[in-house]
DNA sequence: CGCGTTATTGACGTGTTTCAAGATCTGTGG
DNA sequence: CCACAGATCTTGAAACACGTCAATAACGCG
């Protein structure tokens, strides 16, 4: 404990994570301060104009939960990623627009980091990069899911995900954590329909691995969960 | 035309590509020339040491075709993504130990560049984060495609993806590219197994879609094709 | 030419979707 | 505080896409 349990990079889960991926001179801090001292916000279920995130800098999640996904020309969705406190999207100012449609689940508070392409902001460049590398881990780890997990096994790896990453902003613990996502929203980030991931969760409920109810997410063996893991 | 025609950065189609996604000046393509004057070579089926691209700098794939994957406690594979000519793996230097595996599918060519967190290569850095945007649009693709689609869309837009990543460098054209992939490769792409991607391809050669046959892809209809694809 | 790998085909099993109906929850206005 | 409306959840029966098993054929390489 010191003297920064007051300042707002102690109460702020998103910047306590920033500063464990790379260390943060006094410089990166001020920049942070600056930026989250500008929160802003969106409500549940609206979409964020990719306008904001596209001129501008960086996005980083301060509160809530988002998805980003895509849509098919039918209508068919899949989420592609869950966006958490401390998650960070890079603004891809090379390529082309960018793809993808970020939508808030809950009500959602943002702020936007500025490019450091010009300043000499080394840490939190690194700490961006920390993030961006993780991310791309992530989707990877979504790619395997869907493409070779059956539907307990994407429900149960995809749940432990999320809860873990929680877990590293201080938002999940004692194999519990808050959870605002409805059945259609765990459809289409698996690849299922909302009729399937309601009859597999009675049944993950059945076997004692998890309950979701309410709201909440509650793991009564999460090693039982992990049995069926990946091992890249 | 110019006299860049008989310069190797010219002959190379991977080089050519880091030239069309940012200027480099004298200083990267010095450094680009250093790198690509000392080649590495894979042989066919072999996996790449992920020692080699974890502590030394990013790969640049100049010749062959590979692919990154991860496998399942149980032997299950799932392919997370093909790399073509022109390709780069960043070498996740801050998130731990690399995730999947590399595994060249035909002989594979391919150099290592410098780190340039040193250096002031301003262009190449330029061009390996767009190639990185790149390749996070690609996976999210990749991601939609397992969700969403079918066997047959699923083969369908993945074969486009790679004709048109293939146009990019010069290896495909005229609705034709060869395609060294067995059916079990097919299959572990996509998340299907071989003999099911036997039987669509058998319906999509005769529905006059494409064809598949001695380690080439001839599409029959490329609008049709595309019939399904995605709007992000 | 012969052998291992890859492709092909058929019959059958199963996981997931679809359709549809009803129950429960949530928030909102009276 | 209740009543209502829309969203969400729950459940069943039937259809379908894809997987599994297995046997044979074709290919490619030494």
């Amino acid at each position: 404990m010191n003297y920064l349990n007051s300042s707002p990079e102690a109460e702020m889960p998103a910047i306590r994570r920033l500063q464990e991926l790379a260390p943060l001179d006094a410089q990166d801090l001020a920049a942070l301060r600056a930026s989250v001292g500008a929160p802003r916000h969106i409500p549940a279920r609206r979409e964020m104009p990719a306008s904001i995130w596209e001129a501008h800098g960086t996005v980083l999640i301060l509160e809530g939960w988002a998805h980003r996904s895509g849509l098919l020309a039918d209508g068919r969705r899949q989420i592609t990623g869950i966006l958490l406190p401390g998650d960070t999207l890079a603004s891809s100012s090379v390529a082309g627009s960018v793809d993808g449609t970020l939508t808030a689940i809950t009500p959602l508070t943002y702020c936007l980091l500025p490019n450091s392409t010009t300043a000499p902001l080394a840490g939190l460049t690194q700490a961006l990069d920390a993030n961006r590398a993780i991310a791309e881990k992530l989707l990877r780890r979504q790619v395997v899911r869907l493409g070779r997990l059956d539907a307990s096994e994407r429900l149960a790896d995809w749940l432990l995900e999320i809860y873990e990453r929680l877990e590293a902003v201080g938002s999940s613990s004692n194999d519990t954590m808050s959870f605002p996502a409805t059945q259609e929203v765990m459809a289409d980030a698996l690849g299922l329909t909302s009729v399937h991931i309601n009859r597999v969760l009675s049944v993950l409920r059945r076997d004692d691995i998890l309950t979701v109810q309410g709201g909440r997410v509650v793991f009564h063996n999460r090693d039982r969960c992990r049995s069926t893991s990946m091992r890249f």
